[in-house]
DNA sequence: TTTTAATCGAGACGGTACGTCGAGTCTTGAC
DNA sequence: GTCAAGACTCGACGTACCGTCTCGATTAAAA
């Protein structure tokens, strides 16, 4: 009842007139889809039983979200990207293995993970969520914060692949749900094998099959 | 209309009793579900539109796919198998620039690519769409037959973890629209950087083939 | 438009939360299904068409009337009444006479009472418009006050019985549409013999083939 | 197995080509129709169901019937008419008692009845099952045969309209379902009293109300 | 003995209505 | 101006039956 309640977007300084918004709706609404999601699931949850679990009126749903993705973002966002900050020791691979560690458990068995799956799959097909993914999305911001925090030594590749690099493999994996899956410690090692600079070293510019003089 | 007449799933040798299935409508139907999804998106693609454009009973949609994934997953894998298939020269990089030229072809233009995005994305909500998928899915098949091909002195780590390591990071960037991306090159480096074994050599920087000093 | 408005059946004093029922859609449903049944017969009319006539949503029709034959039973029973309602003049032949007539052609010709035959038809199969028509039968109800209004010193049968012998006939020829039938003067007459009696008039109670002393 | 043996309508002299008609076929559709209108009722019957239950392919009961109302109809009006059939006795008043004793058992009670209302409901919508009960009503003609019987003495108005006087408000009162119904012996003395000359004996065609000088 | 032709079972075909559900919108009175 | 309630139009859902249409297999008279 009061996790949302920090992050409100709107509350402009100019009090407008009329009746104001009932926070007590809009967290309803926010806890409902939460809960409705891991009860029935992304495909099943509609704005109708969103709102009615919410014991609110069908109209206040749509007067403040136009979809129901959209009201799951903003119930998940904030929580998948608590479940995904870093706490940054010196150390590159230990940093690595802990973060996709988190990545792991959160895309494979947290709640905020399957609204995050199904916000990514509902992106593939409703441009307005592309948007707000594309302007947030708490997997690659932390991926981001991850590799910004790696360091130029490190990373020697373009911050954007870097990321790709990071977290493509886990979520290929946690989206055809694969049997056997390599650990974080391999995970990481790979990763950092990959973003080795491919000119920083003359060896490390060879091609397959080229021989080293 | 017989471009779909070369993988009938049916044709068992005991005669069956009764009207035997419609060809024209099998092919019909796929090629509705086909032609809808260009047209129209996924989302807004129902069964009752593939079967009037097919023109065709809604029951006989039913009869034979349960629902609009199913319909398009037979409609696409084997266009999807076609796309992404490798011609293996013997040069271990070329062969991956290639592939990867041809994935991102795949992924971000083609219409079996979209058909595929909607269809990992379908089966993020749905079990037997998963399970569709699970058994074959065109852009993991093809990437373990590459991998498979550069063989065991270029790929160093598990198959699977290579594949992860091959598209994972396509698959990343195409669901999630990144505006800057690196090239086929750069991705196929990366890529060849990061199976290269992890434990054979403490050094990690021998290049397969080479002999340490 | 208005000729539905004078036997609303809600109206509540306590005003009710929500959007109030819309009297054009009702009035629209009962109009259509009255049309559609002059048009095309109680057999080939769908709730479908109903609605679509009405130019109103499917869902409104099933939310205040389950089957086509409610729809029917409220568009029809108040014009069914006003056709069989009855002048009492002081004659009891003339009213019977008159009334007969009113029923032969409500019967034969009347739109009302080409419903009314489906309503009854209707009512072989279904129980919930048995009960209806249990409860409100226009034609039976009529009867009734024919009966009523002829006294006991003409009725001399329990009213029930009176009842059948009145329009007993009359409905029986309607639903096997004889050819040659009795002329309304006749029936009142047979009507009229049937009703005396039995026991009050010693002679009356003779039996057939028994001869008077 | 044999009850429909006795009546089957075809079997021309001259020998057509090609494989004959299948007695057991026929039956087991007649029967089917006949257990299933007792189990699920006529509004329930499908064509469907009674090819399925007979054992026997759909066209096969479309080739010898058109719709449910005629497969019904052969199955039935045999039973019917049997049940109806009458013994005359001398008495006229015991014939008739009898008869409408018989009459609404089975109105009320008897499988052949309900069939045979579900006729005069069908025949309402339908105008070939009209056609079929024009041709043969099993009630009217068992009716009729009782008329002829008591002949002119008693019955001293035309024949037809005394068949109405006899079984109208038998029928109105099965199709209306009333509760208390008067018994077969106050029914058989009101509709002798009905059918007594309206022209023969002048005191007849005093009105109600007037009094004999 | 071999046609030949109509029937049989089975079941898929293109249609259409069913009754339900969710989508968004609209209209109340109350706050 | 927002709230809850709930009725509105619209259209897809998946099911059922319609009546028709192939199929291969019988079956008996005709050739």
């Amino acid at each position: 009842m009061s996790r949302y309640s920090d992050c409100v977007p709107e509350r402009t300084t100019t009090t407008k007139a009329g009746r104001p918004r009932s926070e007590r709706a809009r967290s309803a609404v926010l806890h409902a889809a939460d809960d409705l999601l891991v009860e029935i699931g992304y495909a099943d949850l509609t704005m109708k039983a969103i709102a009615e679990r919410a014991g609110v009126g069908r109209q206040t749903v749509y007067r403040w979200w136009a979809t129901k993705a959209e009201v799951l973002f903003e119930a998940t966002t904030y929580d998948a990207a608590k479940e995904l900050a870093s706490e940054p020791s010196g150390d590159a691979r230990a940093d690595v293995v802990a973060y996709l560690e988190r990545v792991e458990v959160f895309l494979a068995c947290s709640d905020a993970g399957a609204a995050y799956k199904a916000l990514v799959a509902a992106a593939q097909q409703d441009a307005a969520v592309a948007d707000l993914m594309r302007a947030s999305d708490p997997l690659i911001d932390s991926a981001h914060a991850i590799v910004d925090a790696l360091g130029q030594d490190t990373v020697q590749v373009p911050a954007r692949q870097a990321v790709s690099l990071l977290v493509g493999p886990e979520v290929l994996d946690a989206f055809t749900d694969v049997g056997e899956r390599a650990g974080a410690g391999e995970r990481a090692d790979a990763f950092l094998r990959a973003v080795r600079s491919p000119a920083q070293d003359p060896t490390e510019t060879l091609r397959s099959g080229e021989q080293p003089p």
